[in-house]
DNA sequence: ACAAATTTAGACAGGCTTGTCCAATTCGTC
DNA sequence: GACGAATTGGACAAGCCTGTCTAAATTTGT
């Protein structure tokens, strides 16, 4: 065991973590060239690693390029499904918890790395491999819209919110809380804190605007009277 | 007919239409295979032309490109115009008509064959082309937002809605009638019909229970009064 | 119909990329 | 330290693609 200090810029890895480094370097090269753009070479180089290795680990360009889908498809879905464990389902004040969570989903899942890449190659390479984004589209979006769904229908049914379609309800909150960020992610770019706050913010006060109780906008309102 | 000019300022007509279904073709075969893996002979055989043809009218591939950009960004801003000047500023039943004006920007601008192409190109070459799509960015989304943010001003002035930024309110008015169709949008494919009527008419409700004004509400709900 | 411009098919060089092979080296483990 | 497995760098063939060139065929304007 060396003791010494390694002056390689890649230190020593197992394995394993070769095999991971690759699919991130080539995940990396994948969404910024585009699948038929992707240098092998380029990709050996990000991970630190000789081409040889690659092919070692991965047989050829597409077997590799099926493994960073997979890879990013599953911990896209993790991360979603962790967020919305976050869900506020008894609200302290259900805006500023709405907003909070909103950002969490956006900063977690939407605009991070996993879900950026995801996202480019899906809209770039979607057409050409229907059966590896239709297990994503299957596990990801209509999974995520359920579970959103069945939390929304909670609040409703705990007076929190009006809502006649928890699905429905669910898709435009998620389409509200983005609506100000469309262009960014369009063009691959990552937004600010600040930008992703102002977008939530936005979209949760619209969403209750339209999906608000009676009952808890009048009890808030009577609340501000007293005050 | 003949004014007397050199003849050479004027192309042959079937000069002119070869170039231009070149740069058709380039548009479908960029989009389907990405900038990389667009092959000049693959575009000359869809428009029917020879691969030397398409080198005489576009010099190289990067050029052909930027040509089919700007043809896209061109066409798809004079539609948006085109049909935000059907925006009902007088409308007879708000909610049927703001549908009916979604599903015409989303039929016309955004689903058809120019929208999803240059959607698609944005997504895939956005970052390797900055200045090309600068252009599309400011003519195209900025300009639409502001125009539509006017019409949305217009109807909160004349009392049918009730709108406190109309800027937020339009992206927000565009994001929950395209709330349902992210997925199709994502995998580059195109919505039926219903699903976009269903898509605009989910928003439009959205939208009007938070912006709809109290006097066109109350006045609707003393008119179910007194009936 | 004639002359000029355009288009075509095909060949071609040059460059780049994938995927394989191999000998030398390094790593992990005993 | 020693042994087997993994890794490396480099060479290599085969294929593909871009962009150029040429000579023949076609179209266009007059």
């Amino acid at each position: 065991m060396k003791l010494g200090v390694s002056p390689d810029i890649f230190p020593p890895r197992s394995h394993e973590a070769k095999r991971i480094s690759v699919v991130e370097a080539a995940a990396s090269v994948f969404c910024r060239e585009g699948y038929a753009g992707a240098n092998i070479d380029l990709i050996a180089a990000g991970a630190g690693v000789s081409r040889q290795t690659v092919y070692n680990h991965h047989g050829d360009k597409e077997k590799l390029f099926m493994a960073v889908v997979r890879d990013l498809t599953e911990r896209c879905n993790a991360g979603i499904f962790a967020t919305i464990a976050t869900f506020p389902d008894q609200p302290a004040d259900l805006e500023s918890d709405l907003v909070a969570f909103a950002v969490r989903m956006n900063r977690n899942c939407i605009c991070n790395r996993d879900g950026r890449f995801l996202r480019k190659l899906i809209q770039a390479e979607g057409e050409r491999y229907p059966e590896l984004f239709a297990e994503w589209r299957e596990q990801g979006p209509g999974r995520t819209w359920s579970a959103l769904a069945a939390r929304f229908a909670r609040l409703a049914y705990a007076g929190h919110l009006s809502i006649d379609d928890p699905d429905v309800a669910a898709r435009q909150f998620l389409a509200l809380v983005n609506a100000e960020l469309q262009i960014t992610f369009m063009l691959g770019g990552m937004p600010t804190e600040e930008e992703v706050l102002r977008s939530a913010t936005n979209g949760v006060r619209t969403f209750l605007r339209a999906f608000g109780s009676r009952k808890a906008t009048s009890a808030k309102q009577a609340a501000l009277a007293h005050a």
